[in-house]
DNA sequence: TAATCAACATTTGTATACAAGTGAGTGTAT
DNA sequence: ATACACTCACTTGTATACAAATGTTGATTA
């Protein structure tokens, strides 16, 4: 379902492109020209092709037919949807897995918890620190979709999320509160899952998941251009 | 997010394969060739290879370099999430839907359901009423999900729904009874969400979804070789 | 001055030739 | 007979040339 397990150029080039589009190192409405692209990375417009046309399915690429490639805008009220497939996917996931829950997996889930608590103390520079941790984040969620037995969700989530993705790189450039705020969440929501305080656990998804959505509405005017209206 | 809106070739070809794939005329595991498609529809491999890539993104393909190109198999597993994910969205945006109900929209769901029913009632061959149902069924629930303001949730599910919507093909090659059954659901669903009947509606929605999933698992031994192991 | 049209530069779409990897099938040597 | 290696046909990956479409820019004309 994902990409091919292809080693060749166009797979790194795949990856870098994305990271840049994720980073808004590449920002939303930026021009890609197939023929610069091609080449920057010292290769042919075919392989370059591809990873467009790859991209443009993950919705971060628009082609414009005879006009040109571009970073697409981030769209609010689609991220809005996003957050809540997860919220109602989560509340339903966590608290199956509450219900069969046992102890076999506590040290595999404390593992990541102290890393993140890690990741947030260490005296990298905030952008490092950030990147780091969304992606500990990430693991969050995934070994708790896996422990459910839907590790397939994953995946899909994959697919769509890389909007969302992109919106917390441009939200998450604050502090490290916000971080840290997060790292609080993971602890409270899996005690709750390891108490089976199902209330409690509905409670903290919703709030984990819209809360930094809703903060950052403040934020948005700093680069108005980037959003779809 | 999903293809671009090009007229050219090879947006006709991508949907003629695909329907192709999703009617099981090119049944899991078929080898494609490249060149081979190029000559049937008398284009070049450029363009056959963009459809290629597409239909791989969307999980209906496994392009394997060097080696060849397959219709990919059907994943029981991957399916049986993505229920359990359609289960949990629909059974929170059905009861949004129901709460904040009015009788607007009364007329325009009535129409779809209507259209069913005619369809189920109508003389065609088993696999035309099947397959106009299947574009019915679908536009029942896209219509509830734009109704409740979630519509991008629509554009998600089209894209990791094509693996599902092949396996529908598969077992609904049955009868008329299964497709009649379908319909009733949709009544007694509308019904429950007019009367605001939240117990009633969610019992109404998992049994909607998963019932055909299960009673067709009698069905998997007649072409066992399209499934994944 | 303003409007219209045409040439041009730039973009993506397509066709084709070649490179490179894979696996089967065959021939040969042990 | 069996094991090994090589050739070959086939696949997808890549490079390049050309076609087609779009927007701009400038000249020409009323």
């Amino acid at each position: 379902m994902a990409t091919s397990r292809k080693v060749c150029s166009s797979q790194v080039i795949y990856q870098d492109i994305r990271e840049q589009i994720l980073h808004l190192e590449l920002p939303p409405g930026t021009a890609l020209s197939e023929i610069e692209t091609a080449e920057k990375y010292h290769i042919s417009r075919t392989p370059v092709r591809d990873v467009f046309k790859a991209l443009e399915a993950e919705g971060l690429l628009e082609i414009k037919p005879h006009i040109g490639t571009f970073v697409s805008l981030i769209d609010l009220d689609m991220i809005s949807d996003i957050l809540y497939m997860r919220e109602v996917v989560e509340q339903s996931l966590f608290k199956d897995l509450a219900a069969t829950h046992d102890k076999s997996h506590e040290y595999r889930i404390q593992l990541i918890l102290q890393e993140q608590k890690q990741i947030i103390k260490s005296d990298l520079p905030i952008e490092e620190i950030s990147r780091a941790f969304i992606i500990a984040d990430n693991r969050f969620h995934h070994t708790l979709y896996e422990l459910a037995g839907k590790q397939n969700i994953v995946t899909f989530f994959g697919m769509i999320n890389s909007q969302y993705e992109r919106f917390r790189t441009f939200i998450n450039q604050s502090e490290k509160g916000d971080l840290l705020r997060l790292y609080h969440d993971h602890v409270a929501i899996w005690d709750a899952i390891s108490r089976q305080d199902y209330e409690k656990l509905s409670d903290l998804i919703s709030h984990h998941i819209y809360d930094g959505f809703n903060a950052s509405a403040l934020e948005l005017h700093k680069h108005p251009e980037y959003f779809r209206t």
